[in-house]
Order: C-alpha cells, then structure tokens, then sequence
RNA sequence: UGGGGCGUAGCCAAGUGGUAAGGCAUCGGGUUUUGAUCCCGUGAUCGCAGGUUCGAACCCUGCCGCCCCAGCCA
C-alpha cells in the first residue's frame, strides 16, 4: 500500500472492526492481525470488492500483520483461470501486495476432505441420497421447521463409505452430498443440515480431474481461514446468517486456529450496479464492450477510464465501515477523482468541437512557441512550449453570437485572452448558407504575448485554443452514469434501465501535438474540459482518449438554471 | 407469522449519559491567465411513543420502517 495513504485514525472515530481488533490485541485474544481478501473467481472485481480489498490491506499495514490473498474457488462450473489473473493484476494495480502468501481453497482440498471423514465419525454429517429438490421440500420454509433426511441416521461406516465412492466417482452427479447433522428446526436455515460436499464433474481451474466432489463455500471457509491463521475474517452483511455455522465447523473439527468473523455492509453505488450477476448480465449480452468498459465499475473498467489507484483507494477510505446499509453518490468517487488528478495530472489543451477562428493581422507565414505551465499546483511539474500561429481552433461552446449577461467569453467586437498567448478580438462571424457560424475573423494585439497587457485591462475569460497547423487530430470518449436512475429498478429489461446517453464519441477533436506522445497510464487534464487517458486501443495512426471525468463547471450549472 | 442485521441532515458518517465532528452534494461570497483549483460561509434535536435520570442520540419498554436468509452459488 503507497505511504502516502492516511490510516483511517484519530480525527474519525476508528470503525468498529478495527475496535474489535484493538480489543483483541489488549486482552491477548491474538498477538498478530491477520487479514484476508476471498475473491471467488467467477467474475472480475467490483468498486464494491475495492472496499474489502482496502479494508484488509490497509488493517494489515496499520498493525503491521498480513493480509493474504486467497482465491476461494470450490466450484468448478463457474470459475476460470482468466478470473484468476485478472483478480491478481487489479489488486496489485489496486496497489496492494500479498508478497509470498497467494492461496487457494484448492490447495486445501485433501485437509478439508479428511475433515468431512472426521465429522462423520464423530456422528456430525451424513451423506444423503436425496435429490436436490427432495433436500429443499424437506428444508420448510422461512416460518416453518424442515424434517429431517431418511439418511440422516445412517451409520457412520455407511457414510463414510458413500463418501469415499463419492470421491472415486461412482455417482452421478447430484446422485448424493455430504450434510452436516445439526437441526433441521432451526430459525437459522443455515442450520438445517447444510450441504457440505457435492459432486462435479468438473475440471478444476487448479486440481483439474483430481476430484469430483468439492466442498461448498461454508465448509472451506473457515477451515481455509483456520489453516492460514487469519485472525479478522472480514465479509459482507449476507454472511451474518452464516457466522453460527462458520463457528460450528471451527469448534467441531481439529482446527490449528480459532478465526473470527465479522460482517460489515457492502458498498452500493448510485447510477451503477455492483452485483455480479448484473454484471455479468451486461458483458454476456453485450450492452457493453466488455469487463473492462470504461463505463464498468470493475476496476479494470475504471483502470482504463483513467481513474488513479490512489483515488479509489481514497473512495474507500471515505465511505467508512458500518452495518447499515448504504447507497454511496457517484459523486463522492467522482470527487476522489478530481481531488488526485487534481494534484497528479499534467495540464494540456485540446478542443473537442473546434470552431476556427483565423487572426487576420497576424502573419500567414509566421508561427512561434509559447511558454504553458503543466500544472499550476506544481512547480515542479516545468512547462511545455505551445505552438501558435494564424489560424487556430478553440471551443464551439466558447463563443455566442448573441451572448446572455452572464457570458464572459467570445462574442462579436469582445476582447478574450487565449491562454499563454494573447488578448484577441472576435470582429467578425462567417456563417454558411444555413446560417451557422463556421469560422471567426479576430485580431490579436502583439503587445499581450503571454497573456498580459502591459497597461493593465484586464479580460473576463481565459480560453484553451490549438493552431490549426500543428494540432493532431483524436477521438474522444465522453461517458456518463450506465444507468439513468440513481437506483435503478432493473426488471426483464435491463436495457431500458441503461443510459442512452453513457457514451457519447467525438471524432475531430484536435489536440496540442504534445499530446502525440501521451502514456496509457498518464490522465492527464485537458483545461477547461476534464481528465483524459489514452485508450487502450489507441495507436499513432488513431488517437483515442476516454474522458476520466469532467472538470466541475459551474458555467453549465448557470446556464441550465436559467434556462 | 421463523432467524439475522439496520434506522443521526439530500448521500455517507462520528458520537458509547452532560447538552449533535467531519466528508460529499447543494446554495451564497472571495481569489484566480483553467467560469478549474483554492478560501470563507450555509443545514439536523438524532425513526416514533412512553419511561429512568438533575440531564439521553446514547439506558429501559413498546411500536414503526428498511435490508438479508428457504443454491448440491459465493
């Protein structure tokens, strides 16, 4: 984790998980924190697993223990290997490190299997030969107790001898599974002798065809978590209900650690959705481009938007840790956003919808460099030489013909400055036949070279502007929220729920050249606009770039208020 | 009608008996060669009702509301 992230401490009260830890270090209950992030790799990672992600990482730092890394992949139908290494390449993106401790449910299988063996003997579990839907009618209901199996009182050599041909493959699938024996009445449905080993006959991201039955998440868990000595088993809400059966296995087998968890509230996020099985709705249908659309909150979506690590990880740092439930504004990441890049981000200019404007007394033949600083926060950041020259583009939006009061920036017979250049004039507005203006005539005045005027009037307005000569051509990507509402009431139709509007692709934009050269993984601020990154797929002969965010602009709000 | 969790300003969230931190958003104002940044200022009696107490968001009781659980998913 980078240094230069601030421990959630003192000034916010600590959250409550971190209470408990305190406690746990104070009265001797574990002399080390140990932390884990359990991603299942059936999917890629969420804004939503970036909180958990931080959490651990940051709690192991804090009390300088560990957080390991552990794939928690006991079922092969839906998980994948390309999962495996996207998981990895976006928690360290992310910039977390597990150093030596990557692990995986599957390294665990043959432990787990000789605990199935020993809850056997002990009388604890069963196999059962009932059919799925027979286990769910024998379940009950949320209000009424469940009955118990035909096989729950078999003997134990008998089950432990299914087991075993279980495990050698001579049952079909669904044929049987393994349940603990606890109470079939039980308020907890958690309780009513939950499945513990099914089998699959399904190659193993990892074990490929070494087995062909595999344990279900309540009973790897714990026991993963047992085995690795995490101490803080750190999960979401919906696995409260599962606490009492995680502390069950805990006490019930020959465990080398005693674990606890704890469960604080997902994340949810305005405009967006954060469950897997949306997400993978929109990449398997294709309403997007893939797991890694800028438009996505994966992290790799927001990793190619442009979006800094630090940012996230600052989003996570301010969303606290709680139990209740909770929907976070876009805004508040958007903000994290702008806050780093802010400070981070080089400045450059480019015009999205170019308007040439041409500076009749400034030579034809004549071009020179100006002077323009990369980020006014940032001394140390240098400057950049800026081509000009006679004929320049700057913003469609930049100038009316017939302005409103509040309009402070080129309208006919007004003197602007153009940024590091000079003071111009606009004395004219050509227009073609359907009367749209298509190009402006301007003078300049020589003695404003830089931007000042040396007898002191001053301007209202400062406009980014490109020579038309030298500019290179781009295409930029603009993108808004993925859903229209703020929380989306998805049905059937998850396309009527999608913004029409979350991508809006520009094509003409013309860039400052310097901009020729812009890295990947460099957002970089064009003025007056927003932060941008090149694409992925740009290239010398196609510049792309996706607008990260928009710089706040309080113009539009104006404007939109009065209109 | 079973079990679990939650309810402090628009959105988050501190607060753990002594009289409501902070952030985001909003709306005002100042500075400014980005209408950006930056800087000021702006809002709540704490789900409701009783009770205990000199005193309660914090303790007790009763209501009300919201979320999760009936996968051989995690």
């Amino acid at each position: 984790m980078s240094e230069i992230d601030k421990p959630n401490d003192e000034a916010r009260g600590k959250d409550f998980i971190r209470e408990i830890i305190d406690a746990d270090l104070q009265s001797g209950r574990v002399s080390e924190v140990v932390t884990r992030f359990p991603p299942e790799p059936n999917g890629y990672l969420h804004i939503g697993h970036a909180k958990s992600i931080c959490l651990n990482f940051a709690i192991a730092q804090e009390y300088s223990g560990r957080c390991h890394l552990r794939f928690d992949d006991t079922n092969p139908a839906k998980e994948e290997q390309e999962f495996i290494a996207a998981i990895q390449d976006d928690v360290r993106w992310l910039g977390f490190d597990w150093g030596q401790h990557l692990y995986h449910a599957s390294d665990y299988f043959e432990q787990l299997y000789d605990w199935a063996e020993h809850l056997i003997k002990e009388g604890k579990a069963y196999v059962d030969d009932l059919s799925a839907d027979e286990i769910r009618a024998h379940r009950g209901t949320l209000t009424e107790p469940g009955k118990d199996s035909p096989h729950r009182n078999r003997g134990a050599d008998e089950s432990l001898d299914l087991l075993r041909r279980m495990r050698q493959g001579e049952f079909e699938e669904g044929a049987r599974v393994l349940r603990a024996k606890i109470d079939m009445t039980s308020g907890n449905i958690n309780l009513r002798d939950p499945v513990l080993y099914r089998i699959l006959k399904a190659e193993h991201p990892r074990t490929g065809n070494a087995w062909c039955i595999y344990p279900t998440y309540d009973f790897a868990h714990g026991q993963s978590d047992a085995i690795e000595g995490i101490t803080h088993s750190l999960c979401t809400l919906e696995f409260a209900d599962h606490r009492p059966l995680y502390d069950w296995f805990i006490e019930s087998l020959p465990v080398p650690a005693t674990p606890h968890q704890y469960e604080f509230s997902r994340l949810n996020l305005t405009h967006t959705v954060l469950s897997k099985r949306r997400l993978i709705q929109l990449v398997a249908e294709g309403h997007i481009s893939g797991w890694d659309d800028p438009r996505m909150p994966t992290i790799a979506g927001l990793r190619r938007r442009g979006y800094p690590a630090a940012a996230i990880r600052d989003f996570a740092g301010r969303v606290g840790i709680t139990k209740s439930d909770n929907v976070i504004e876009m805004a508040l990441l958007e903000h994290c956003v702008r806050e780093e890049l802010n400070q981070s981000a080089p400045r450059r200019m480019g015009v999205l919808k170019p308007l040439k404007i041409v500076i009749e007394n400034y030579p034809e033949d004549q071009e020179e460099m100006l002077e323009a600083v990369n980020n006014p926060g940032d001394e140390t950041a240098g400057t950049r030489q800026v081509p000009f020259a006679r004929e320049l583009y700057i913003e469609q939006d930049d100038f009316m013909e017939d302005p409103p009061k509040k309009f402070f920036r080129m309208a006919p017979g007004r003197e602007v400055r153009l940024r590091y250049a000079y003071f111009v004039t606009c004395r004219e507005a050509v227009k073609n036949d359907a009367g749209e203006v298509v190009e402006l005539i301007c003078t300049y005045d020589p003695e404003t070279r830089g931007g000042n005027a040396p007898d002191g009037r001053k301007v209202k307005a400062t406009m980014h502007w490109v020579s038309a000569r030298h500019a290179i051509d781009a295409e930029l990507r603009l993108y808004n929220h993925l859903f229209t509402d703020e929380e989306p009431d998805i049905g059937d139709d998850i396309a009527a729920a999608l913004n029409p509007d979350s991508l809006e692709i520009l094509q003409g934009c013309k860039l400052e050249p310097s901009l020729a050269s812009a890295k990947a993984d460099q957002t970089l601020q064009l003025e007056r606009q927003g932060y941008f990154c090149p694409d992925r797929d740009t290239s010398p002969e196609r510049l792309i770039f996706n607008r990260a965010v928009p710089l706040r602009d309080s113009w539009a709000k104006l404007k939109a208020k009065t209109a």
